[in-house]
DNA sequence: GATAGGGCTTCCAGTAACTGGAAGGTCAAG
DNA sequence: CTTGACCTTCCAGTTACTGGAAGCCCTATC
């Protein structure tokens, strides 16, 4: 099948497709007019890769895991370790975010917001303000 | 004062300042020898930079922001809308990595994590495993 | 048979915000 | 006078795409 119709049954963009080609993710057949085949399988794969990008798996974790995918030996635990690790990683990010959130929050908090020129949160941006 | 001062009471990485100042986010003068020259109020500039990239504006945010800052007579209700517009980009992202972290965590839960080449985490991504 | 359109191809460039490294000038200490 | 730290510029690389140009392929319609 040509990239548009592998595309739409990923949910991949077809650039996107062409590009995971570039980096070595997939290879597809050519028909005889040059365009890229895509059997059935390259599809799944497409599919395994859409799927763990949006889990948060970074390229080079979805080459391991595609190649773990490929691997009918492979251990559970080393995939079981990966979700984990990934998984503290996410939680890491979400309290760096929530922190975050709680300074720009209370700068919002003090600040009157009308139409003086008096800002806490430039203020504190500039380092005289309220401490978060 | 050179760079490598200025970056050690910024808290900014000498690279970082002088990107900041090919991008025009700041213009130091030049000593004789040609080296940047900073003055405290140039290190005022970098500080604001710093913290506010570090709360999660973008350079071009960040720019806006200077730019408020300099404006001693800006509303302080411009800078508090994109605070509190900042603050929901990052609930939005909060809730987005939670949801990950939960799909993810169901996957790990359901993976006993042994030697087995069996793993529903690899089914899942493949598209026929658990649902998270 | 000409043409219009949509899909496909390749290649080049740009994004965000730095970061690393090479080649070389400047300065203070020993 | 040399060593080492610090400074300069410029070029390349990072992540994961995305946009666009130039041009081929295929089908349908007039």
């Amino acid at each position: 099948m040509n990239i548009g119709n592998a595309a739409e049954k990923a949910s991949l963009p077809a650039k996107t497709i062409r590009y995971y080609e570039e980096i070595g993710l997939i290879t597809p057949g050519r028909a005889e007019n040059g365009y890229r085949d895509y059997s059935d399988n390259d599809v799944h794969r497409l599919r395994f890769l859409q799927r763990s990008r949006s889990l948060g798996f970074t390229i080079d974790e979805c080459r391991l895991l595609l190649s773990l995918y490929d691997d009918k030996q492979r251990a559970s635990a080393d995939v079981k370790a990966m979700a984990l690790e990934k998984v503290a990683e996410i939680e890491r990010k979400i309290a760096d975010l929530q922190s975050l959130r709680d300074t720009l929050s209370t700068l919002a908090r003090h600040c009157h917001g009308d139409g003086r020129p008096d800002c806490p949160i430039i203020d504190d941006l500039a380092g005289e303000g309220v401490s978060a």
